[in-house]
DNA sequence: TATTGTTATACTCTATAACTATA
DNA sequence: TATAGTTATAGAGTATAACAATA
C-alpha cells in the first residue's frame, strides 16, 4: 500500500515520505477495523450502531439534559442526521425529547431508564472489545504514548477551520467515479 | 465523554479504567475527524470517496493485475459492495475488468491510464491535508512512536478471528433502535 | 461441492433544501 | 434577521440471498 507510483508523467507536488505515508496507512487501517469489530458488538448486543452509542453514551455521561445541537457537537452530523437517529432511538424508547423551558426553539434530550440500562449491558462488551484489540497488545508506556499522541491531534483537528480548509480545486470535472457528489456537512 | 455511569443498578462486569477510555475516545475521534476532512479533500479533487481512492491506489500501488478478491482484502467490503463500487469505477474510465486467462471465475482489475492520472492528482492534495491535520503537530519522536504501535495493533487485529470473535449475547430482543439489524460480513 | 463474481433487492445513513417557529 | 429543529427527498453505500459459471 506504500510507493504509489506519480501517476503517469505530470509534476506531482512535493514527493512523498514513505515513513508518514506507512504511519498514516496504518492508522486508518487499524481503526478502521477497530471501528468495524465495535460495530459488531454493539450490533449484537444491543442493537445500536456506533453513533447510536455514542448519543447515549453522551447523554449519559452528562447525566442531564442536551439541547440537539449540544448532543451534535462532536458527532460529525447534519442537522437532519441527528433528527432522523434521534428519532429512531426515542421510538426505541431510549432517549427523550421535550421543548426547552427556556428557548422555546431548543429540544431538551435526554436518556431514558430503559436507555441508561442499555448503555450499562452493552458497555462491558464494548470495553471487552477494545481491551482486547486495543489495549491487549499495548505496553503501559505505548498507552501513555498513544494517549497523548491521540489527544494533542484530536484537538489540534478540533481547532482546524472547519471549511475553508478544503484544498483548491484542480480539476472541476470529469466522468464523475460516483453519479453525483454532495460532500457537505452543515455543522 | 468519559465517565459513563454504569446503567442504573446491574453489576457491569469489570469497571473500566478512565486513561484508557480516554485514549480509546481520543483515537475514535481523531481519526474520525480526519477521515472526514480526507474525504472532503478527495470529493473535491477527484470526485472519490476515500475507499474508492483506496481501490485506486491499490492498483496503483501494485501496478498490475489484481483479482477481485485480492482487491477487496484489506478493504472491509462484501463482495457485493466490492463490485459494485468496480462498476462505478469501471464506468467512470478509472479501471477495466476482464476475465483471468489462468482461472475463468476470476476477473482481473487493472487501472487505466486516466486512473493513473487521477490518482497522482489527487495524491498531492491528500498528502498535503495529512500533513497538516497528521504530521504537523507530531515530532519526529511522535511519529516514530505512532508509527510503532499502529502497525503492531493493525498486525494483531488482521490476525483476529474474523468472526467467533463476537462476544456472548445478553439479551436477544429489544425494541430495536434501528429497524432491523444485519450486521455481518461475507469475508 | 467449493469458489469467484454478479445481480436483485432492501435498508441504513447522510446531505440538501425548504419549512416552521422562536429569539 | 438569525437560530433551533424538523421534514421531504434523493442519493450513496452496504448487506443478504439467489444466481451463474468455473474448478
Amino acid at each position: 500500500m506504500v510507493g504509489i507510483p506519480s501517476g503517469a508523467d505530470a509534476d506531482n507536488g512535493p514527493a512523498l515520505d514513505p515513513q508518514q505515508l506507512g504511519v498514516y496507512f496504518a492508522l486508518m487501517e487499524a481503526v478502521s477495523l477497530l471501528q468495524h469489530q465495535v460495530e459488531v458488538q454493539l450490533r449484537a448486543e444491543g442493537d445500536l450502531s456506533y453513533v447510536q452509542f455514542q448519543l447515549l453514551a453522551r447523554l449519559a455521561s452528562v447525566g442531564g439534559h442536551l439541547t440537539m445541537t449540544q448532543l451534535a457537537d462532536g458527532v460529525v452530523y447534519s442537522r437532519s442526521g441527528l433528527t432522523y437517529q434521534a428519532g429512531l432511538l426515542e421510538k426505541a424508547g431510549l432517549i427523550t425529547r421535550c421543548p426547552s423551558p427556556d428557548d422555546e426553539r431548543s429540544t431538551l434530550v435526554a436518556v431514558t431508564e430503559e436507555g441508561l440500562a442499555l448503555v450499562g449491558r452493552v458497555l462491558p462488551g464494548h470495553v471487552e472489545v477494545t481491551r482486547r484489540l486495543l489495549f491487549e497488545p499495548l505496553s503501559d508506556d505505548d498507552l501513555h504514548h498513544l494517549g497523548d499522541i491521540m489527544t494533542r491531534l484530536r484537538d489540534h483537528m478540533r481547532a482546524q477551520p472547519p471549511r475553508s480548509a478544503v484544498p483548491r480545486k484542480r480539476r472541476p470535472s470529469r466522468p464523475s467515479a460516483a453519479q453525483s457528489a454532495p460532500q457537505d456537512q452543515d455543522r
